[in-house]
DNA sequence: GCACGGGCTTGCAACGTTATAAACCCCATG
DNA sequence: CATGGGGTTTATAACGTTGCAAGCCCGTGC
């Protein structure tokens, strides 16, 4: 026997369909005594809507998708915030689907798919620029969005951010405090918007602090692990190490320790390493560093708060979350549970 | 305007909208003129296919579904697998959708729910059991689905598996070759089948090597990282300590060398630390240590080549796969980019 | 000239749902 | 007794696609 359709609950109630389906959605212009009824029948026989037929009747998916970058893979990143976000998710009627885009293809692709297909009811993304393509095109199209990270205009969409600008502020006044002089902070690929935000809270704070403040050229966050490894060397052996390192992002970190650690100093004695932290794996490095920490688990349940109430309608200036930097990590984020 | 459809093309073309769909998948029915106009015409307009209505008439989804445990938290992992995936999906009409089973839930839930729905056309999942619910309900059902490890019944289904008892095996001998002596392995949680698979060949090549090879009683590698931690620093102060670990996961490799760093003993030279690698994480971990690697990036591809030819209809005998261990790492497997 | 058939095209119905408008019944009101 | 109007239910028509059976046209063979 086949899966249950409307028809079949109707002709077990004796209802026509369209009582049947408005029953189910606890109409009130349906008697409570129907109602009751069909929801009674409805558990027995086992019904469940056909989503492609909601779908096609409605225009409505029930999908969520997350697009995300490959920059993206850093320790944890996807895990976490996919899991803030369905762990949000859970109870709604949603789903989340995960677009990875090709490494080499033009970004725009996956969500010039996602809108003209219909395939979801709204998109989350991250790694925004200044000026973002991927923002222009949703808002003209009126799609709903939240992205991970802000834009110049970012007056006018939804978005879920990290403070990274008060990151910078607050790593640097740790290390000023700890006696530090020279500082080399490893800055993000120079198109993503939050870059600005470090590199200008690093000049105000550093000027305040009296540190001086260098970026190397050659690398960015999103260098391989090796490049950022063999740049510390090269400062380090031709004697122009400074007194820290501060990496916003886990893996250039590792590389930084492996590098000072190669060359015979001592992490936080010689030279000191100040990371953002986003899993627990800076628990188990030895030696220990300090971190900051970055909740992902939590932004990505932010962003999936956000994008429900803006598909629901409400206007986007309302739709900005600034997520402040936590100085302690919590272990309650379930951040690797292994 | 709206988005064409079928109807907007044959009004364009003057063909019925029949004649435009059976052109549109080149049936050798319609006439070569034809199919050349319509396939011109759906470029110019910009059709695509409704998947809701495609879905709704054909009972098709395009739809992978990845099954995710949370035990599957470890680095990467997810991600890696996730991206072999969906790169060995890319091309054709598939899409994955990433269903995250919550921690203390029944896992049959998601799966049945994906089943009753119809939410895919095939699924995905791992940490399999020798004798597992949902494969049993999967193949009672009829629905096409690939386990990533294997099962008591693993003759009547596909799969694909790491090859963890030759990997023990390998390790083992290494360790061995090294001259140890004394080996704790950590062992998988006792309900998945791979966990097995190592104890097995843990007893036969610790016997052919002369190996004394234990297990901890009080911890697996599902464990939290700090009783990982401790059972070491437990061990080694108490004098009980072994010639080396054997740890196949990252995390807790990672809690058995900062245990005993803080036992101020030294990793490779008191002793030894095996870790299975799985990204790249461990070539920025000082002191280097030996590891075997898992290709879960491969692993997710061959589940996603697997599955397609499943749903395709092929017999489940020939679609399993035994993924031997590396001795290397493989750096072109893009585990971490950043 | 008529039937046949091959090559190409078309109309119709259906997948399961929901929005819309219309219908029904009964009771209160004028 | 007709009118009207709550309260409740129903018929109909879509949404965009595809399977099926039928249709058309034209050339070929008897």
């Amino acid at each position: 026997m086949s899966k249950p359709t409307l028809k079949t609950l109707a002709e077990a109630t004796g209802f026509a369909q369209t009582t049947v389906s408005r029953a189910l959605k606890d109409d009130p212009k349906i008697a409570i005594a129907t109602r009751q009824r069909v929801a009674s029948a409805a558990r027995e026989i086992g019904y469940v809507p056909d989503r492609a037929a909601q779908r096609l009747r409605t225009g409505r998916t029930n999908v969520i998708a997350f697009v995300s970058s490959p920059h993206a893979e850093i320790i944890g990143f996807r895990g976490s915030m996919m899991a803030g976000l369905s762990e949000e998710l859970k109870g709604t009627a949603y789903h989340v689907t995960m677009t990875p885009y090709d490494t080499d293809a033009n970004p725009m692709r996956p969500i010039q798919n996602i809108v003209r297909n219909r395939l979801a009811d709204g998109l989350i993304f991250s790694g925004t620029q200044p000026r973002d393509q991927r923002v222009d095109y949703l808002l003209e199209t009126g799609f709903p969005f939240v992205t991970h990270g802000r834009t110049d205009g970012a007056g006018g969409h939804a978005w879920c951010d990290y403070d990274n600008g008060r990151f910078v502020e607050l790593a640097l006044e740790r290390l000023a405090g700890q006696g530090c002089r020279t500082v080399v902070l490893f800055r993000p690929a120079p198109d993503l918007t939050y870059a600005r935000h470090m590199t200008e809270a690093a000049v105000r704070a550093g000027a305040r602090l009296g540190l001086t403040v260098t970026h190397p050229r050659s690398a960015t966050l999103s260098s391989r692990a090796s490049e950022i490894h063999d740049l510390v060397v090269r400062q380090i052996t031709s004697g122009s190490a400074p007194d820290a390192y501060l990496c916003p992002g886990e893996v250039p970190a590792l590389a930084v320790i492996a590098a000072i650690e190669d060359c015979g100093c001592s992490v936080g004695g010689d030279i000191a390493v100040l990371a953002k932290q986003t899993s627990s794996v800076f628990d188990l490095i030895r030696p220990r560093i300090d971190t900051i920490y970055e909740d992902l688990h939590a932004a990505g349940a932010s962003l999936g708060r956000l994008l429900l109430r803006r598909i629901d309608g409400e206007p986007p200036e309302r739709l900005q979350h600034l997520h402040a930097p936590q100085e302690r990590f919590r272990p309650g984020g379930r951040l690797i549970t292994a």
